[in-house]
DNA sequence: GTCTATAATGAGATAGAC
DNA sequence: GTCTATCTCATTATAGAC
């Protein structure tokens, strides 16, 4: 484990940062419990890093860096409306959440830790714009397809949209309720889609 | 603070509790805090009860019984259609957030850490039932009182709503943007009364 | 019954040997 | 530069004096 430059090491320490907090908890994720899943020395810790607080700093930038919804946009192909589209892309979302949740939960416990956190309060609102940004792209991605016109602005559709994929998430690891969730999901596309006015297909 | 029941301590101590995590959070309400807030010596806790997560399961209990939505549905009375209900009633659940921004979080906090913690997984699951149970409630006062017909299942639209809130909330205290926050209370007031079929008032 | 005093554990951080 | 060994502190929980 010699000669990795502490920048790489401080990448790999939050790597197993979030692999631990998705996997256990943040409460969980204990400088011991980061640098075991690491691979690495405890004193590796402190010496890449000033403290835990600075790392999850790291993490959530991790996070927030990530490509995100760049996966669900090719969803988007099939769908021949924006109801459809809307549908396609929750579920497709879902679907992501169902496979690793605690991913979600660790998304959901880093925000409301850094919220409670000084030295990283200022983190939640740069997560939430990147979230928003990420809506917008994909709102866009299906403007570009299906052409409709919108009677809201895209920005509070985008801000819309990810308020209810985050109540969405909430709700299903709440109760791991597949076909409620489904249901929701319909009636967010409806609601969704009757913000658009669309062209009639050719 | 002699002769007091061992089951009047407990709730003193879950008050207590939720006191302490809504001001500083879930990882800040160790027992000393804890004891501190309800003004007893740290021995009494173990004296009511067994263990800090068994009490925070007494927290999560005393949240999910609590009133909460009872307060909004006066706010309904104004309201001349169900777009103005929708808008009436989660612009003053926002405003309850604003008020005291913490207790939201801790409801978040305490939830996450419910479904990490063995002995608690099953919380989560009643506390959402509840909080749809509750969104049924204040549909049903709105439906009451406009008497309008709804184009999809009272269930279905309740947990669409408690998912919206639960989303306005989580990007309200991420960038505290009031101004967008009512941008999509209004979008959403506008997608819930798509759901329905008002007849002409009188 | 109640609470003081303390045990036992595990945390973040660091000094100093290699 | 790296990591072993340790320090210091805060935590939950409890034993035993009142």
């Amino acid at each position: 484990m010699s000669r990795i430059p502490a920048t790489e090491r401080r990448a790999a320490l939050a790597h197993a940062a979030l692999a631990v907090i998705s996997r256990d908890g943040l409460a969980a994720a204990t400088t011991r419990a980061i640098v075991a899943e690491a691979g690495m020395p405890l004193a590796s810790f402190h010496y890449a890093v000033a403290s835990r607080d600075e790392l999850l700093r790291d993490v959530v930038e991790l996070v927030v860096a990530e490509e995100g919804v760049a996966a669900l946009a090719p969803l988007l192909a099939k769908a021949g409306s924006i109801r459809e589209a809307a549908k396609l892309a929750l579920s497709g979302y879902l679907e992501f959440v169902r496979r690793d949740p605690g991913h979600e939960q660790a998304m959901f416990e880093l925000t409301q830790y850094a919220l409670r956190t000084p030295g990283l309060s200022d983190l939640p609102a740069e997560q939430y714009a990147r979230y928003h940004a990420l809506a917008t792209e994909l709102l866009d991605a299906a403007t570009a397809q299906l052409h409709p016109d919108w009677s809201v602005p895209m920005p509070d559709l985008a801000r819309l949209l990810v308020s209810f994929t985050d109540g969405l998430t909430l709700a299903w690891l709440a109760d791991r309720d597949d076909a409620a969730a489904a249901r929701s999901i319909d009636l967010a596309a409806v609601a969704i889609a009757g913000f658009a006015r669309e062209k009639v297909r050719a």
